[in-house]
DNA sequence: AACTTTATCAACCGCCACGAT
DNA sequence: TATCGTGGCGGTTGATAAAGT
């Protein structure tokens, strides 16, 4: 019990990854995918254990992270979330793309839980610190502090649509053809306890919008879960890099293999889709800068990329499915083959949401 | 400037669930 | 059915940076 047989093993690396070690690891996930965690660590070359390895993708390597402070959103939805599901930081995480679990953890536990005691509000119950919740827990207080939710509602496997400007009375898409295939998933698939907020990117709790009354008021308020994307129907998204003045200077080819470096170096556009063994990758910096940067001085990684989701494709080449934009994009990378992710497989079904608005 | 305290966050640990055998 | 290997999750630790004295 306890360890893995994977951890065992003698001469496996500790601590801290060096850029080396994210180097390898990103080129062989990049290349190859994720299969199985365990094999991972021979097959890159890494003295570290499969375990390990999943961890650091997932909470560094991976493309789609979000980087930096949370925003006032985020943070309120947090807490909002923490009400509903408590320390089930997966969970939370899955309903904000770009952030990992450990991440929001780490978040909290620094930061949000002392601001809700500091107003007042216990950590765990959510509810104001006082004397008197202190004696009688029978009382159901409809007190409303700034962080103050109201209590879950059951709503079953509801299915609301409220964005009038895409749907039709069926609820089906008027504008956008991928979002049939969200209407037509079963309600069983949905997740009853959000709803997709389209304005913000993020998928809100439920029981927020019914106490603020917005549904019907509030055309931002699209659906709710996503296309559970299995192994075989994962949607296909592209690396997109970016980078501003600064960053560019920080970044390293370290993670350009000779296809990227070839193909880069042939095209002095701004803009250059290049394809890689298994990544299309579309960049917008100068020749030599692609994947992500290491920044030694802060002694972190700096991903400097960012999703462009076949919604955008398709909106580009003017396909009128999500199949077709499937089909269109079969050359960037499948992170289908991440399929051990299943974080990683819900923040891209956001990232394509996220897309949408902003189409 | 030196030392101590506090905050942050990457990484590890231990456990559980699940599928394969 | 039992065992094993693995992925996933939440709790915790420890290194480092920042702030305070």
């Amino acid at each position: 019990m306890g360890r893995h047989s994977c951890c065992l093993k003698q001469k496996l690396r500790k601590g801290l990854w060096s850029p080396e070690e994210d180097e390898k690891l990103f080129n062989h996930i990049t290349r190859f995918g994720v299969g199985c965690w365990s094999s991972v660590p021979k097959q890159a070359g890494l003295q570290r254990c499969g375990k390990s390895c999943r961890l650091r993708w997932i909470n560094y390597l991976r493309p789609d992270l979000k980087r930096g402070m949370f925003s006032q959103q985020e943070e309120d939805l947090i807490i909002s979330l923490h009400q509903l599901l408590g320390n089930r930081w997966a969970q939370i995480a899955a309903q904000l793309p770009g952030r990992t679990d450990n991440e929001i953890k780490n978040f909290w536990n620094s930061c949000l839980k002392k601001k809700l005691m500091k107003q007042g509000i216990d950590p765990t119950t959510h509810k104001p610190h006082t004397e008197e919740n202190k004696t009688t827990e029978t009382i159901t207080t409809t007190t409303t502090t700034p962080m103050q939710i109201p209590s879950v509602t059951s709503q079953g496997s509801s299915f609301l649509i409220s964005d009038s400007s895409y749907y039709d009375n069926n609820g089906l898409s008027l504008t956008e053809p991928s979002r049939e295939i969200f209407n037509t998933k079963p309600a069983l698939d949905m997740d009853p306890l959000f709803c997709y907020d389209f304005q913000s990117g993020y998928n809100l709790p439920l029981n927020n919008y019914q106490s603020q009354s917005q549904f019907g008021l509030n055309s931002n308020y699209g659906f709710t879960s996503m296309p559970s994307l299995t192994n075989s129907d994962h949607a296909n998204v592209s690396v997109t890099e970016f980078s501003d003045n600064n960053s560019a200077s920080k970044i390293s080819s370290m993670f350009m293999n000779d296809q990227v470096k070839e193909s880069n170096s042939s095209n002095s556009s701004n803009m250059s889709t290049i394809y890689p063994s298994q990544v299309t990758t579309t960049t917008m910096m100068e020749n030599n800068n692609a994947g992500f940067s290491w920044d030694g001085s802060e002694n972190k990684l700096d991903p400097l990329f960012q999703f462009q989701v076949n919604a955008i494709k398709s909106e580009e080449f003017g396909t009128s499915s999500w199949e077709e934009a499937h089909i269109q994009t079969h050359n960037s990378i499948d992170f289908s083959s991440y399929h051990p992710l299943t974080s990683l497989s819900e923040d891209l079904t956001e990232a394509n949401f996220d897309a949408f608005h902003h189409i």
